[in-house]
DNA sequence: CTGTTAGCGCCTTCAA
DNA sequence: TTGAAGGCGCTAACAG
């Protein structure tokens, strides 16, 4: 089946004994073709194996049944949930008959141009968007059907599918509030990101600063390189310089890992004397659960959600500019409030005790 | 640049005052054109913004400009190492001006049948290969054009790359057995997948077990899904079971982390009680390291090459079949002997005894 | 209901 | 060195 070396549809249709528009005609069903010759057609592709030409028809289309997926790597390392990305919309596309091509640009100036100007695909998911994106303004203009994940300052022209930074913060925040922690950091992404004006780096800041003042706590932001190395180094450093800290949120996937051996490093448990939330891919969670609480970053029900809107978009140019947002479903660890109460100098003088972790004996 | 809506060769020509064939000579550059008159062609690109259809290009062309990377889920989850071969085939081939399309196909059949019949992909770059190969025989037969990650039982007609299997496993077993292990583990994937022959993991049977033969040791093989979960059960089990085990080889990296829980939940020391090292890929193993010593799966090595060869090919049909074997690179951790001489019942009596694992206090 | 004609946008003969 | 004509394989518009 489909194994012969070069099939096109006037084979089929001289197979049959009719022409080519007819075979066409009867595969697309875009006009009526009488039963009788549209079962021997389909039993002559079936014998010759014949399959349309995906170019050819793209070229007679004006479409290509492609959506590609714009990556930008912001640095080297793509994290777990950029490659979750990846997959989820490749599956979402797969079920709704579109090939994906993916593009992990460095030049999105070429890039876009490639997926555009030569018409590679029919609509574009744009990864890693920024507050300003020249990639959304041009899009925008030429009208090329796009989703993007993440948004804009003011997004309302658009379709995104976005995280809902702010109900995310507050639920972290108020959450280690309300277990007794008084001083808390947020460890976030290098700084030049933020300067770039990344956009979930500048609502997870504001919605971090405003849950804290609202609740009244100390909430200060530590900006670190998206890798252990950089993890392991600058929590250290905070550590050392703030014996008060008992509670970290961690939103820089790529740095957790040093940040957990961090913590370890100098002698201090988790939860009982930090508590470590951390939002992440599901597979790290697992991983880091049950001393670890983790917000799983919603990879696959953000990939799917921007194949459907953009297929919708596809399909039909009419519709109003869709935007939605999404919560991260938070998985509790053994989340504790401070070992002592927060305000005293107690939590590092546990260092000295030597106590044992073993077991992660729970209390 | 390229923003205008639609400029097709024929504008260009009308712009220069040539004909579209003079005006594609001066891009193709497959026959000669006078000098003033390509400079005032390429100026009349870069001023209407011209990029050729890639679909109409495709068509008279023959071939796409795109490789595809056909990867089959095995199970629901892709591990790192997959996603990691995602991005490497991406980059590579984006610097060989080829596009890619990904294909998480469920259903190979149909996916190959698009790809090839269809002309979506000039060539596959194929992920996941068994033993038995229907894909693989299936694109010889047809002589398309395509690089295997992983080989068949006989892969001598084909183009792949493969890790070199007897290597990696003599060195991590006589690594173990040097440092005084006498009993060590493999904690492979599911049964069901070495039934279907999954390469990797019978190649690496074999290894392991002859290298456990050569330097007489025994060398045991558990069974493990390819989740975090199952390799907290399946090691608790094995642990309880077997007293005397004080290495573990383990090459199923999504149930890694499980492994690694299940050691500390039972209460034993890594790698002062039990030495593991762990296939995986490398940001795991900056996560697990020093207490690990992890053989870091090379996925952009193995990325970059297939398509290198694949590339090689789709320029040159003359070229003979070429294979590649990779040695993943070792990255050693902590791994000690075991505690006590191997052979004495020792090892699980540190347990009762309750001892610290504070900042991982080394000796 | 079906066939003929024309065209998607580019490339490649063949003449000039 | 250049242009005109024809084709890549398919689909759309128009007859019949």
């Amino acid at each position: 089946m489909g194994t012969t070396g070069r099939v096109r549809i006037y084979e089929v249709a001289a197979h049959v004994g009719v022409s080519p528009t007819t075979v066409s005609a009867a595969i697309t069903g875009k006009r009526p073709v009488a039963e009788a010759t549209r079962q021997r057609i389909e039993q002559a592709i079936e014998e010759l194996g014949y399959r349309a030409n995906a170019n050819a028809r793209a070229l007679a289309y004006g479409s290509s049944g492609t959506i590609a997926l714009l990556i930008p790597s912001l640095e080297k390392s793509l994290s777990q949930i950029e490659l979750e990305f990846v997959a989820s919309v490749a599956e979402a596309a797969r079920s709704r008959e579109y090939d994906v091509l993916v593009s992990f640009s460095g030049d999105d100036e070429l890039a876009l141009s490639r997926l555009i100007d030569e018409r590679r695909a029919d609509g574009i998911v744009l990864l890693e968007v920024f507050l300003d994106d020249f990639r959304v303004e041009r899009l925008r203009a030429l009208g090329f059907p796009f989703v993007a994940i993440g948004r804009t300052a003011r997004p309302s022209g658009i379709d995104w599918v976005d995280i809902d930074f702010e109900r995310l913060q507050w639920s972290l925040v108020s959450g280690l509030v309300a277990l007794g922690h008084r001083r808390i950091a947020l460890i976030s992404g290098p700084y030049d990101l933020l300067k770039r004006r990344y956009a979930p780096q500048h609502r997870t800041h504001r919605a971090f600063k405003s849950a804290c003042t609202k609740l009244g706590v100390q909430g200060d932001i530590l900006y670190c390189e998206r890798n252990a190395e950089a993890g392991l180094r600058r929590t250290a450093e905070l550590l050392a310089n703030d014996k008060m800290l008992t509670g970290l949120v961690v939103v820089n996937e790529l740095a957790l890992p040093g940040v957990y051996r961090a913590v370890a490093e100098a002698g201090l448990r988790m939860p009982e004397d930090v508590s470590v939330i951390g939002q992440c891919d599901s597979k790290w969670s697992t991983f880091l659960v049950p001393r670890l609480t983790a917000a799983q970053f919603p990879s696959i029900e953000m990939g799917r959600a921007a194949v459907e809107i953009l297929a919708d978009r596809l399909a039909d140019r009419a519709l109003a500019r869709r935007g939605r947002l999404i919560l991260p479903t938070i998985v509790a660890g053994e989340s504790t409030g401070p070992a002592r109460v927060a305000g005293s100098p107690e939590r590092r003088t546990r260092r000295a005790q030597g106590h044992s972790t073993a077991g992660h004996a729970r209390q």
